[in-house]
DNA sequence: GTTCCTGCAAAATTTTTGCATCAGT
DNA sequence: ACTGATGCAAAAATTTTGCAGGAAC
């Protein structure tokens, strides 16, 4: 399920800031590769410390611009799982979209993926009339391996 | 769609209370009798404000601290929209659930409920062996009063 | 050279915790 | 009375903002 780095999701990334007049230098070009290697969703401050692993000093603050800029483009999608931090992940215009399963006892998450759930997103969408920009299914529970104790 | 208070949920909540040893007078008392009168969920403030309101002072903390019982308790589930702020809702055990749509634009929160969908993921929990306590659906975008506009 | 970007530090928010006091059973 | 609950104030954690310096084009 989780399948390797998104289509090609950074260089659109980049082609659409370029675009919009924005430059992809620095910082916000660090998220960006970052974030074209991921398939799931990362914490402000998972970026910060996988950036500083890879030895690229990026301040926090540049690293919520970063994503405030690419939300607004429609690029990044914000998740929340309940645990009072916010997780950002690459959005692929037509392309994959996934979920998530978030164990409640260790606090893996595992992404999922199912094309009748999206058919039928679609469907309850247009049954109330929204415009549906984004969507995201949290299931809490235990994951396998945590049930198994 | 959102349908009057939830089943009986206070009484509900009070008996497990009682039960696990807990007292609900004061604060605790006045968010589970909120919480029961409610369809949807609620932010921490909200729940203060709405207090506040009908004349009951309770301290911010306290009301963390009740929720965070009732959650421990599994009576409410906890769920986030992307805006940073928790939402607190009652969970009926063997009920209805609902989902929650976004605006984006306004903040309007729709509740709706499907039960094709729930039947769906429960067949989907089982197929990633997550044993689900509970989910939560949020679709983003555009009310259909924003999207008129 | 101009404009945008970055980092630091400070501020704003939301949520949690310590502790003395108070209330429910 | 005893135990647990409450409120206040302080702390912690996350996110946002101001501003001076730096990088991109």
């Amino acid at each position: 399920m989780p399948h390797g780095p998104t289509a090609d999701w950074e260089s659109a990334a980049r082609r659409a800031l370029k675009e919009s007049g924005h430059r992809a230098g620095g910082a916000r070009g660090a998220v960006v590769t970052l974030l074209g290697r991921q398939n799931c969703c990362l914490s402000a401050h998972e970026i910060s410390d996988e950036l500083h692993q890879a030895g690229t000093e990026v301040g926090i603050a540049s690293i919520y611009r970063a994503l405030e800029v690419l939300h607004g483009m429609g690029l990044v999608q914000r998740v929340e799982f309940g645990e009072g931090v916010a997780r950002f992940e690459p959005v692929t215009p037509g392309g994959e979209h996934h979920h998530h399963a978030v164990c409640d006892r260790c606090g893996r998450v595992t992404p999922f993926e199912d094309d009748r759930l999206e058919r039928h997103l679609d469907r309850l969408a247009g049954n109330l009339n929204h415009s549906m920009s984004g969507h995201d299914l949290v299931i809490h529970g235990r994951c396998r391996r945590c049930v198994a104790r």
